[in-house]
RNA sequence: GGAGGGGUACCAAAGCGGUCAAAUGGGGCGGGCUGUAAACCCGUUGACUUCGGUCUUCGAAGGUUCGAAUCCUUCCCCCUCCA
């Protein structure tokens, strides 16, 4: 029996594992289910990192499922140690209350909330994490696993072959994990929890504590951990993390980010990120690469940006890169005239633009010829720049390297 | 609690009285080639600088010395084995 959401789950290169295939084709064939995903909460907001399991929840609704959100209040708290190399550091309360209420902007962007039956249901474990009673816990919940079972998970074997330390704390991660899930299943009738596939221990606790604590048979989805073709994990750029936030991260740099995506992942990333047809991009995928870099990039950024956003953020791109213009549109910082007229030098122009951090990082990148004012290479670290640099419309623009752009507006 | 090993830059890892702002590799960044790709090649990778230098850094604090990442003392942390 094959199932839409599975099917497109797979052929969308979701898929990594399952811990019953079969039954769960049964089961999302025959009903509307509901299914979590935990997000970390340890940043003030998201990073394209998330974003494969941001898609699994739309897939979700697609296909008439609704998705739980945990935004994990309680387990934020402890730390998930699964593919830490060491402890992490310990949020305050506040932190991450704050960081909570901003992440769920994100889930409204790229989830439906008109729909009563599809509309994501926000849950928030400390609900329940914060007021477990010790005891209690350890005799209910606690018989359920055995430490020679806990110790062979990849999570903690890691750590451990690394003498690297884990604390008990961290140690106790997978167990509340799994309860989530058991106290999911109970309030909310949830039956799948979704995961990268470094949460697979963690997730087939939950499916077998809730075996043992309720009979019941609920099932576990992993996607792949997308390491880029390079090797490299994703959701770093030049400038740092990719975030799924306007605050953070400007259209123009989101767009960047897809648009420089390496070959190999395009197609992959068109069928993972973007909201194209399966068929339509199996029409498209001999078309030359950069066009379906610059469709990826659209798609994404429209998706997460909005379309006018997207539209111009393709356009900045173009006049900076192929026409070598000044975009109004890039990244800009201002700086007043009077800054200007007080002889304000290549040196501390960069560092206001916070581009480079120091002087001494400005001077290298100035001896290897990486800085360059409205595309003239700077050869002198004593440059010194004037009113006259402005161009039309009062504008200088900066660069550093050939792809990071800005421009300084007189205000 | 006992015995031993160890803490060096973003990471890994050398150095074990001066020539050490610290080898080497990875990563990062920049340049070249290209397509805003990959691969490859080159450069660079503590801060400030009037480019002469100056200051801060080898777990922390003291000490020995003309001179310490290197030697001594105390403390903190990590690991292994034993209990």
């Amino acid at each position: 029996m094959e199932n839409s959401y599975l099917s497109e789950f797979k052929n969308r290169e979701y898929f990594n594992q399952c811990t019953n295939f079969q039954e769960l084709e049964q089961l999302m064939t025959k009903n509307k289910i509901r299914a979590y995903i935990g997000f970390d909460c340890t940043a003030q907001s998201l990073h394209v990192g998330s974003l494969l399991q941001i898609m699994c929840l739309r897939l979700l609704q697609k296909h008439g499922h609704q998705p739980i959100v945990l935004l994990g209040g309680g387990t934020t708290r402890i730390g998930d140690p699964s593919g830490k190399e060491e402890t992490r550091k310990i949020l305050s309360e506040k932190q991450i209350e704050k960081n909570i209420k901003n992440i769920e902007k994100v889930f409204k962007i790229y989830l439906k909330t008109n729909n009563p039956k599809l509309k994501p249901i926000f849950v928030n474990n400390y609900k329940w994490l914060g007021k477990l009673n010790y005891i209690k816990f350890l005799r209910e919940i606690g018989k359920h696993f055995t430490v020679n079972k806990m110790l062979s998970f990849e999570s903690v074997k890691l750590r451990l072959e690394r003498e690297q330390s884990l604390s008990y704390m961290e140690f106790n991660y997978m167990i509340l994990q799994a309860y989530d899930f058991l106290e999911l299943n109970k309030s909310k009738n949830c039956l799948m929890q979704i995961g990268g596939s470094d949460q697979w221990g963690n997730i087939v606790n939950g499916v077998e504590l809730i075996k043992r604590y309720s009979s019941k048979q609920v099932f576990g989805l992993t996607t792949p951990l997308i390491t880029l073709a390079s090797g490299s994990k994703m959701g770093k750029t030049e400038k740092g993390a990719v975030w799924l936030d306007k605050k953070l991260l400007s259209a123009y740099d989101y767009w960047q980010f897809w648009r420089n995506i390496d070959d190999r992942d395009v197609v992959k990333f068109l069928k993972m990120f973007t909201d194209l047809s399966l068929e339509k991009i199996e029409n498209i995928k001999s078309k030359e690469i950069n066009s379906l870099k610059i469709l990826l990039a659209n798609e994404t950024t429209s998706m997460l940006h909005g379309a006018e956003s997207a539209r111009q953020a393709e356009r900045t791109a173009k006049n900076t890169f192929k026409n070598k213009f000044i975009d109004e549109n890039l990244p800009s910082v201002n700086i007043s005239k009077g800054q200007i007229e007080k002889e304000i030098n290549i040196l501390d122009i960069v560092i206001l633009s916070k581009m480079l951090s120091s002087k001494s990082e400005v001077r290298r990148m100035v001896k290897n010829k990486g800085i360059k004012i409205n595309n003239v290479t700077i050869d002198n670290e004593k440059k010194i720049i004037s009113i006259k640099d402005f161009k039309e419309n009062n504008m200088l623009k900066l660069s550093l390297g050939k792809k990071k752009h800005i421009v300084f507006k007189i205000n």
